[in-house]
DNA sequence: GGGTGGTCTGTGACTTAGTCACGTTTCCGT
DNA sequence: ACGGAAACGTGACTAAGTCACAGACCACCC
């Protein structure tokens, strides 16, 4: 199989020569449209996955059916999610899902294990990503637990919008990325929209003042 | 310097001598009163830690002077908080403090990387912290985001009291375990006294029903 | 014993967030 | 054009957090 995808990794391209060939010839590309569950709670993990392309989103679900985001997986990343169940032998507990169209390299658990014992680069690949997803479920908790929610709204239309005026995203998705209920977020919204800081549509959002919006998401 | 603390740790007890005699020769072994700040936020890690006996908490204070428990350290394992530092060169980002007097293992940063590239039960042992914590992390995230405080509640008085009837600890403290407020769980536990399920006094808590309160701790 | 400062707890009025049970609008395929 | 699904709106209610206090209890020290 071609070796090409391993360059999105920089800890790995620059691996030695015979550990980039281990992993390629071990390694299976695989493509997966939007909104393929990737792994579910419950579920052995079996291959570790490196993600070349699109984003997996992370979440849990509550009982009630609400869901938090705990955090994305994009290209050049790996997920925790699947090395911490592998090299410790458990079930996942969390839901992997795309949310683009998603392209990944998959590493078979044995194959996996060789790489961890074998390769520093390799292995320094997989702490750096369990420090940032540490990182980042830490922030999820100081968010969840200590901000206000009109902040982290104003926060998550920014992010959303990268920079464009009108972002795609539907109430509830919103409510998913922060763990909150679609009415909630709806209710702030509309507030939003009679201040005319944004403009609502079915499935889409227009930030009209996104400066404001700004100030909204860093101060108190 | 004396190796018997390597035998609280099976991994690395089951190390080949001449990584065991690595390990001892280069760690210190260090008592800490407790209510010490072993590290906090902005501080770069120095040093990896090994902890014996005791608990260390993680927790973070949020700018408004709210505080929440992330995870506990307690003896036999390690603070991935520390690990993830030293691996990434970053600083901390949240607060270390040992709850009783601790006993712990501190391995230079410099011979913490090289027992990580040479010995394979080191990194067992890492890496299964990471797991563990990756673990207790999203069940925080899953909590404070979906479960009722009164449910939350009961479930920190029964893990606090370990069997005991009196549990001694204060409003405050358990408003730190929950991420809430004092007031609020003043108020959860005036109606838990209420209902005859506990008995208050000054810096400690009877339970007089544990049965209701399991119940309310399990149930929805 | 009486003061004194610190920790711990209680309270009321208020705001913010989440829940429940609907109703309404918009879109899309056939 | 019509039926169903997805998206959105609403009101009434409960839960949780905030703020600004006021007491209560404790240890310690003259």
């Amino acid at each position: 199989m071609s070796d090409s995808w391993i360059e999105r990794f920089p800890d790995l391209a620059a691996l030695p020569p015979e550990d980039r060939q281990f992993l390629t010839d071990r390694a299976a590309k695989v493509a997966l449209p939007a909104g393929t569950t990737v792994f579910a709670p419950g579920v052995p993990a079996e291959s570790f996955l490196l993600i070349l392309a699109g984003t997996v989103r992370v979440q849990q679900v509550s009982p009630g059916g609400r869901e938090i985001v705990l955090y994305r997986v994009t290209g050049g990343e790996t997920c925790i999610m699947t090395t911490s169940c592998l090299l410790a032998d458990e079930n996942y507990a969390a839901d992997g899902i795309t949310e683009t169209a998603v392209e990944a390299v998959a590493i078979p658990k044995t194959a996996f294990e060789d790489a961890i014992a074998k390769s520093p680069g390799f292995r320094r690949l997989v702490f750096a990503d369990y420090s940032r997803r540490i990182s980042d479920l830490m922030h999820v908790v100081e968010e969840v637990a200590f901000e206000r929610l009109d902040k982290r709204l104003a926060q998550r239309l920014l992010a959303r919008a990268g920079g464009k005026a009108v972002v795609q995203v539907t109430h509830s998705d919103l409510a998913t990325d922060l763990g909150s209920a679609r009415e909630v977020v709806g209710r702030l919204l509309k507030e939003l929209e009679r201040r005319g800081w944004v403009a609502l549509s079915r499935g889409s959002i227009e930030l009209r003042d996104a400066e404001r919006i700004k100030t909204l998401a860093e101060g108190g």
